[in-house]
DNA sequence: CCAACTGTTGTACAAATGTATAGTAACGTC
DNA sequence: GACGTTACTATACATTTGTACAACAGTTGG
């Protein structure tokens, strides 16, 4: 019996070596598809080794939720921050992030979906969500904060909070349909929806943010 | 050999039954779980009987989420239909009932993401998608049309859809999260978070929907 | 260059899966 | 009340699943 060539890898690059497999079989199949032996194959190691990283298999798809949902508020999070002219510039900028690529993603989408279809029965992927949820909704707050602030409209926490789980909703759902390309619609338009209901929602005058966002 | 006992029931009722015992299914353990087996149990049958009424598992699982969008948007339309004292009621009532019980429920959010995590392999679940999406914002862009006239904004069509996917994705995105009941706030404020964010995407005065919500 | 460590492979196994099919019994019809 | 139709049950079968485990080989330190 001849035994396969391999190379061992470092404990870290195994593993997310192995967390991205999992997400790539997710998205195309779903949790029916995604096999220890197809992630295995696709991450190009046997499916014992599987065991050897995640103490079972449940445990590997969590810690691949969780590593996602990194992934994706971190990218929006970069773009806002790289705003440096004024707070209105880096709102302007965090939700175009959030309605473009690389975060308008139908495999992310796919990935999501499949995930929050798993909260209401899975507590560990309720918490995971939650958590997520949260600092994105924090992040939403600090960031309308100073906007409302600076155009002289209630910046009071309970009127911030509010605007920040109407945002979040409103970011959610276009970054969702957005992703799906179904054709109904061109992506392209998104930012420039966002960015004008953004500023409805907020009272802010008409065409702030759409400023702000240009180049 | 002892056989159950069993009664014949009619082409449509033991389909429906079968198609509310997948949903059943498939919310309490997605996908993976969602077996012909423990769908016949739940429906009270006998596994081999699926055959009978789908061809194949997938189609019977196909069905199922086309049953479901058609309850979902069926129920906020009716709300919307029901309202009779002028443009505005009907749409702040449509809104109102995205984001209420019954179809703020964690059961049917996790059923929808778990389709949705499927539109983007299987070709049948995007057409599904893409038709009840469609349905969806025409069904908004009929409600915003009269009220955007009735207060002198601009309502060209291009307008009005836009306006529409804007709405559509707050409402989206409000409905999911309040129905995961993740605990981040309160989901009886959603109708008027809802409602107020939207006079600011149509920029009509404010309270002109909160107004018109109202028992 | 050898020895110890452990990342990695391959195989084994019971349980669960979708489908196929033979046979049974409930119901409408005459 | 016998009869034919067919909704329905039960069993069989090949595949796939998650997990377990023994054997192997790449790597590191001496």
């Amino acid at each position: 019996m001849t035994r396969r060539s391999y190379q061992r890898l470092g404990e870290d690059a195994r593993r997310n070596a192995l967390l991205e497999a999992t997400l790539d079989c997710l998205a195309e199949d779903g949790m029916a598809g995604a096999s220890v032996r197809k992630i295995a194959d696709r991450a190009g190691v046997s499916a014992g080794l599987i065991r050897h990283y995640f103490s079972s298999k449940d445990e590997m798809v969590h810690d691949a939720y969780a590593y996602l949902m990194g992934n994706l508020t971190g990218a929006a999070a970069e773009s806002a921050h790289a705003a440096s002219e004024g707070p209105a510039q880096a709102l302007a900028h965090f939700i175009s992030a959030n309605v473009m690529r690389p975060n308008l993603s139908s495999r992310k989408v796919s990935l999501w979906a499949t995930f929050i279809g798993r909260v209401r029965a899975g507590a560990r992927y309720a918490e995971i969500h939650r958590d997520s949820y949260r600092e994105f909704l924090d992040l939403l707050e600090t960031l309308i904060h100073p906007v409302l602030v600076q155009h002289d409209r209630p910046a009071d926490p309970a009127t911030c909070h509010g605007h920040a789980i109407a945002l979040n909703g409103l970011i959610d759902g276009l970054w969702l349909e957005g992703s799906l390309e179904h054709g109904l619609y061109d992506p392209g338009r998104l930012p420039r929806i966002a960015l004008s209901a953004t500023e409805g929602i907020l009272r802010l005058p008409d065409d702030t943010l759409v400023r702000a966002a240009a180049p």
